[in-house]
DNA sequence: CCTATCCTACCTAACACTTGGTAGGTTCGA
DNA sequence: TCGAACCTACCAAGTGTTAGGTAGGATAGG
């Protein structure tokens, strides 16, 4: 298959760089990995910066793919609201892992152009949706609907990274559950 | 002066560490700053990871010192709880850092356990203070008084990550206006 | 049908550079 | 004269990246 090393690095490449970061990936541990030498990945991608961009990118298509199927399977909002933690919890359920983008919105300072601009849309992207679900479900007034997603994105992220560095994906579900008690998400 | 130039390289570090995380931290760039040499650097701490547990620990003071130093000035809780997130803010406005241990919490896999130790300090001391003040304002029960403490830490958290991937201060503001509106935070 | 050519996907081997860390000095004030 | 504070000079490991090669399949010309 034309493909299969490609998508074996770009999925080498997530798995790494959402345990290590954008600054944690190196060509011939990803390499090692997929099986094959370090300088063959400059088959696939012309240089660290592409590669990244590249995995953000995925990244970004995979979370958007998974919110839609979401969408699919309940037309309803609240329910799709109660759902969307869930997408964060896997990361930690898989290693402790932690978003690929917030991972790198720590690292901005240090990231190649196009990378940053795939961190913002993932961002976009994940806004979006919630601001979408939020006018649907009528929990908030339509002008506070976007206000609102970004501030559930931003507080779920802190919730990952808090769980995150204690290890402990019970304290992700309690961070959860008093966002909803406080009002920040619908109980 | 004996600690002067361990001063200075706490200080150095703490900045750099802020922008560029613990693995952005090198010897040669921080005795650059410090306007030694980087072996001189192992002269006052013994190695990198020393250095990072230093720093961190550091960090953790300065913001205890801090937080305590606001009860000082006003004894009315709920007017702190105002004042709460000025403290993740400054990090925002200088130079769009962040806090230095919500980016250790990402990096986690890479840290030594004492820097590790430290992180979790760090976030204990936000979070106690949070949950004596939340009490001491009464605006939860008493028992939700550190999960809520728990949940501002975090959300605080991620919004300042958020702002920075960015480099929008006003954003940060907004989510923390959107965090009153939710009731996550007093209004 | 055979052969020359080309392309894809990979390889080995090296490059220049950065990293944390060490060995063994020198300087200088108490 | 002693030790703190700093130095020069180095090392081994690891980094992204490049040069140049090879095996094997597709393709086209005779």
């Amino acid at each position: 298959m034309s493909s299969s090393s490609k998508e074996a690095i770009l999925a080498a490449a997530r798995r790494t760089a959402q345990a290590r970061g954008y600054n944690g990936l190196n060509f011939r541990d990803l390499a090692d990995e997929v099986g094959i030498k370090a300088a063959s990945i400059y088959h696939h991608f012309p240089s660290k910066a592409d590669l990244g961009a590249a995995v953000a990118k995925r990244y970004r298509e995979d979370t958007a793919a998974a919110l839609d199927a979401m969408l699919d399977e309940s037309s309803d909002p609240v329910r799709c609201l109660r759902q969307y933690p869930d997408t964060f919890r896997k990361a930690l359920q898989n290693d402790n892992r932690m978003c690929l983008c917030s991972f790198m919105a720590a690292e901005y300072d240090d990231l190649p152009e196009p990378v940053k601009k795939e961190v913002q849309a993932f961002a976009d992207v994940n806004v979006a949706w919630l601001s979408r679900i939020l006018s649907a479900a009528g929990v908030v007034r339509a002008e506070e609907s976007e206000p609102r997603a970004r501030a559930i994105f931003a507080a779920i992220a802190g919730a990952q990274l808090l769980a995150r560095s204690r290890s402990d994906i019970s304290l992700y579900d309690a961070l959860i559950g008093s966002y909803r008690a406080a009002g920040l998400l619908p109980a």
